[in-house]
DNA sequence: TGGCAGGCCAATT
DNA sequence: AATTGGCCTGCC
């Protein structure tokens, strides 16, 4: 299914450190994977995509990808005199914040804590091979995300051998009061943003570092910032350590410019 | 090849 | 309220 589409760039996304699924397997190829969904796409021209699914399908991806969101509306409340922030959208474009699997991105952004993002993958994709449903189509051999109760079949030694450390006890906590029913998804959803925060962070190991990824790449709130080490070192050296109040709204997608610019600038912060 | 990586928790001031 | 040590492991 052709897709036309702009201010979308796939590689960019691939490398946004919000999701650990989506592979650049060779020049404008792509292979994304969305819990038990798999989706091979390929980049046409900077405008066009191809993605290789079902009509069904084409909308939950373009929701995912959120494609039906023009970001111009984000990009005009950078202040005309912020000429850090104008660097970064510039040079962030086709950025977009994704609307990924609630369940899967607790767990992932749990894992991630002390990890870099290579570390991160190797761990999740681990996991899925060895406790994800294992299925075939003409691209390869692919496993989903776990479920809760495929995770909690693992024994502690098989989750050691993922790579987890000491996050194991987090993950295997979170997956029994998943089952239990102590924690409805969807139904946090409703809450407000700061709620939503405060629910995901009675989560053990969940602090506000991944409460907040969780609640802007899983629950879209755009107004919730991640700070991460690269995040603080643009405000402090940046925003003399406060940022603008004007850019509240949209902080969390104004963060992942930044923070798209500073991971490929480390040199210059 | 040691130190660090996109934290969190519990204990301590 | 703010600071500190420990935690597991993979990666550069």
């Amino acid at each position: 299914m052709i897709i036309h589409v702009k201010d979308f760039n796939l590689t960019t996304i691939a490398n946004s450190g919000q999701c650990f699924r989506i592979h650049e397997i060779e020049d404008n190829v792509f292979n994304v994977q969305v819990f038990d969904k798999f989706l091979r796409v390929y980049r046409l021209s900077s405008d066009i995509y191809d993605f290789k699914c079902s009509k069904r399908e084409v909308e939950f991806f373009k929701k995912y990808f959120d494609l039906n969101t023009n970001y111009n509306k984000y990009k005009s409340i950078c202040k005309s005199n912020d000429t850090f922030l104008l660097k970064c959208i510039k040079k962030s474009s086709g950025l977009r914040i994704l609307n990924q699997n609630k369940f899967e991105t607790i767990i992932s952004f749990i894992i991630s804590q002390r990890k870099s993002i290579k570390a991160i993958m190797t761990s999740i994709e681990r996991l899925c091979m060895m406790a994800g449903n294992k299925y075939k189509n003409k691209y390869g051999i692919f496993y989903g995300f776990p479920t809760a109760s495929q995770i909690l079949k693992l024994s502690k030694s098989d989750l050691q051998k993922c790579g987890l450390g000491y996050r194991v006890e987090y993950i295997t906590n979170f997956c029994k009061d998943f089952v239990l029913k102590k924690y409805n998804l969807e139904k946090m959803s409703k809450l407000k943003s700061d709620e939503l925060i405060e629910k995901l962070m009675t989560i053990k190991g969940v602090g506000i570092k991944v409460a907040s990824c969780i609640a802007l790449f899983a629950y879209h709130r755009v107004d919730i910032c991640p700070k991460d080490v690269w995040i603080n070192r643009v405000i402090d050296k940046e925003y003399g350590g406060k940022i603008p109040t004007s850019y509240d709204k949209y902080l969390g997608i104004i963060q992942q410019y930044w923070y798209n610019y500073a991971v490929n600038n480390k040199n210059t912060l």
